[in-house]
DNA sequence: GTCTATATTGAGATAGAC
DNA sequence: GTCTATCTCAATATAGAC
């Protein structure tokens, strides 16, 4: 109670606070289209007051990107990420990267719509195209054993699994009708066998 | 030659050749992010050139994402998108998307990256959703008829098969190996039959 | 940790000549 | 149809007090 930050109620924020409400802001008006002044003004805090945990907008922005990758690829360092056959292995991956994708979801949302403008978000793409050519690997192999049709290009199987994947950021909300969970298996329901009876 | 426009060469942009840059910059850099000084640049003219087409920044969007939903909307009245069982209308709506999406690649891109900050924006985007929920009826319809599996909620299985599609502007480029027709193909594979061998 | 200024830059848009 | 100014406003960021 003397030095130690004993943390609790809203004013008096830390980084991670402030990162929080940035980033929903981010998420809703896009992060160009979301200017210092109205960030200050969903704090309850004064622009500057935001620059005393943060250097600059760009950071914030770093930050977040590095909460999504983190997140992202740590499911390929995951043992099950290694063990079993291609395709085990590669159905772990799509349901944890579901898993990163609720669990995370304001900050991998926002990584999903980086264009590229700024340093920061061109070695977030890179991040991201890394993690991207382990799972097209992981689809190549699924298909040379077998266990995947032949007849779709295994680079346009891995972007159309990643769309499915990804656009679940456009419209999944936590405590909806489907849960993460079940998400994640109807997902690999589509992707492996398909919509019809 | 005298009052009529002959049109050639680039210099002396009609309103269709400043919204094509137009569009291409701002799917480049975002909509926010581009400035009307670097599309003037782009353009090679000055940014006053440019008033003497559109009014407004914001009317560039507006033509934008007229053209793109004009597109999809389109398809809906096909003859093909109400004829037949609901997953041949399906299976056709899906694929005229497809088709849209790859025809006119940079105006849907930039559709779908809308997030609904203005007035222009927010009604493209009921446009949109509109489209959105055809489709979502289709799909009811499909389960209903037995075609389609009952153990994926329909709502879900739309968003995800929208996921797949709409996923495609990210990566799709006219004169690759994947051409439009191969493409709408692979989509409809995966959708109904899954990758799995 | 937060405030009230304020510096500075670049944005969207207009006026009026050619 | 395009130009060279120029207006006006809002943005990021800083200085320095409390």
């Amino acid at each position: 109670m003397t030095e130690t930050a004993v943390r609790r109620g809203r004013p008096g924020y830390d980084q991670a606070g402030i990162l929080e409400v940035a980033v929903a802001a981010f998420n809703e008006f896009g992060y160009d289209a979301t200017s210092m002044g109205v960030l200050a003004a969903r704090l309850g805090l004064s622009k500057s007051a935001i620059y005393h945990h943060v250097a600059s907008k760009d950071e914030l922005l770093e930050l977040a990107l590095g909460q999504a990758l983190d997140g992202l690829e740590g499911v390929l360092l995951e043992e099950a990420a290694s063990t079993g056959d291609a395709a085990e292995r590669l159905a772990h991956v799509l349901r944890g990267a579901v898993r990163v994708l609720t669990d995370k979801l304001p900050y991998v949302t926002l990584l999903l719509r980086v264009r590229g403008n700024t340093e920061v978000e061109r070695r977030a793409l890179a991040r991201r195209r890394a993690f991207d050519r382990a799972v097209a690997a992981l689809v190549v192999e699924a298909r040379d054993e077998g266990s995947l049709r032949a007849d779709v290009d295994p680079g346009v199987a891995t972007r159309l699994l990643f769309g499915m994947i990804n656009s679940i950021v456009e419209w999944y909300r936590p405590g909806g009708a489907e849960g993460a969970d079940q998400l994640a298996e109807d997902v690999l329901t589509v992707a492996f066998d398909g919509l019809r009876v």
